[in-house]
RNA sequence: GUGGAUGUAGCUCAGCUGGUUAGAGCGCCAGGUUGUGGCCCUGGAGGUCGCGGGUUCAAGUCCCGUCAUUCACCCCA
């Protein structure tokens, strides 16, 4: 059909683009205080980026991608994430180190659509390269957290976890694998396909069976080795100094394998199934992964479709939009010749204007002059030619008076406090 | 990929167990003011009842298929 769009794709309309900008401006300004430059990648990459980066087991790279051929035979794949392109950013222009990013775009995920979930979503998100230190962890949380309350949202849970590194990860699973098959094969299908593809995920199966013996098994969090578990504990008293509440939830497990050490998200009471309106964590192993020198990394990503499905729940009062500021209604063709010159000098001054372009009664002028919330409405007719005014008449208390065509700019422009000039 | 729900005007919806020209509110347009908005009144435009097939004398209504939307699972922002 050539009037439905893609499925689970959004059409973002004049209605609405106004929440859009001032989400982005908001995410343009925190990154600003926090030091984080933007940059651009490529909406698209080659397909072998995210399977190394992301990988090659992962749901996102078995079933998720958008991958195509280009015209020179290349595998081409539309990104399903931010920090893999990031990465090899980075790595490609040679950049300094430290660095910190933050980038804002859309992303692509073959999914069957729900309550917050898309096939072309737009994420926010930072990512900070060539430190280990849990300070920073706890900033790209913090820059979240600060994020959030600018809007008002104060009650979204932070969860925390620690997945370990190459060191103790691998005990960790071998001792999980080793508790569940001691447990024996009571799983549920969805665990008996997460046993060998990602164990982990089985402490959050919601079967009640699964649960059970989930509740026996070990806890990654003791299993850590000393650096990670210093680096995890280091984490958690950063994020008290900074006055972060949080909760250290060893079922955060995230999709992705390049996660080590710390992983969080932020999710919200808010939404639907899909609650999770930030998530992150540290992958010091990803820059080796990609050929590059080995280079400790953390980041976040963050669903901005999320973030105003919350807002839109919430009280959070969006800024309004301005007003017109002059709507030229002009009867008969004399008129509008004046009109259209009239519009041009208040434009060329810096005023929002507009003009009824249908010839239509000024009854109906005036309606659309309402409609479009403007501040002053200028009448232009036979009476006022012939005197060389028009009538201005302001929308509001309704005063209209005669002004010479030579001075409506002056006039208006007088009128400052009553427009809605930037 | 799996399961449930829903598709009637631009929007939100009504349409009883199948029965004659398919309705309402809002919105839109016009008129009520031979040149003046917001309130009010009057009138008007606008519908392949998602699409295709079937049952029937007769289908918006029942059946099958299909597409779309939506919620949930898997998984994720």
């Amino acid at each position: 059909m050539l009037t439905t769009r893609p499925r689970g794709t959004n059409d973002i309309t004049p209605e609405t683009i106004a929440r859009w900008h001032h989400i982005e401006e908001r995410v343009r300004q925190i990154c600003r205080e926090f030091n984080y430059q933007e940059i651009r990648t490529p909406v698209f990459e080659h397909t072998e980026l995210f399977v190394r980066g992301v990988g090659d087991t992962t749901d996102i790279v078995e079933k998720e991608m958008y991958t195509f051929q280009d015209r020179g035979g290349r595998s081409l794949t539309l990104r399903p994430e931010g920090t893999a392109a990031v990465v090899r950013a980075h790595l490609q222009g040679k950049l300094p180190l430290p660095a910190k990013y933050y980038y804002l775009g859309p992303v692509f995920r073959y999914e069957r659509p729900q309550a917050g979930r898309f096939r072309q979503h737009t994420q926010f998100g930072v990512e900070v390269f060539g430190t280990q230190h849990p300070a920073v962890d706890a900033e790209i949380i913090a820059l979240a957290v600060e994020f959030f309350r600018r809007f008002d949202l104060v009650d979204l849970e932070v969860n925390v976890n620690s997945l370990g590194c190459p060191v103790c990860r691998p005990k960790y699973r071998k001792k999980l694998l080793d508790y569940l098959t001691a447990a024996g094969g009571c799983f549920c299908q969805d665990c008996r396909n997460r046993i060998e593809r990602n164990p982990l995920r089985i402490l959050d199966c919601k079967q009640p069976e699964c649960r059970e013996v989930a509740s026996g098994a070990p806890a990654v969090l003791d299993v850590l080795c000393a650096e990670c578990h210093d680096h995890f504990a280091e984490l958690q008293r950063y994020l008290t100094r900074l006055g972060i509440k949080y909760r250290v939830n060893p079922r955060i497990v995230r999709g992705i394998d390049y996660y080590t050490k710390t992983v969080f998200e932020i999710i919200s009471q808010d939404l639907g199934a899909q609650d999770t309106v930030c998530g992150g964590g540290r992958y010091d192993g990803l820059f080796a992964a990609f050929g590059g020198p080995p280079t400790p990394a953390t980041g976040f990503g963050m669903g901005l479709e999320r973030l105003l499905a919350v807002l839109e729940k919430s009280d959070y009062q969006f800024p309004k939009p301005p007003r017109l500021d002059v709507f030229v209604a002009p009867m008969g063709p004399q008129a509008m010749a004046v009109a259209v010159q009239l519009l041009q000098e208040l434009r060329q001054a810096g005023l929002r204007c507009d003009m009824d372009y249908l010839g239509r009664s000024l009854r109906a002028q005036m309606r659309q002059a309402d409609k479009l919330d403007s501040h002053f409405a200028v009448l232009l007719g036979e009476q006022e030619l012939e005197q060389g005014v028009a009538a201005v008449r302001a929308m509001d208390g309704g005063q209209q008076v005669a002004v010479p065509l030579t001075d409506i700019k002056a006039y208006l422009l007088a009128k400052q406090n009553q427009l809605d000039l930037p």
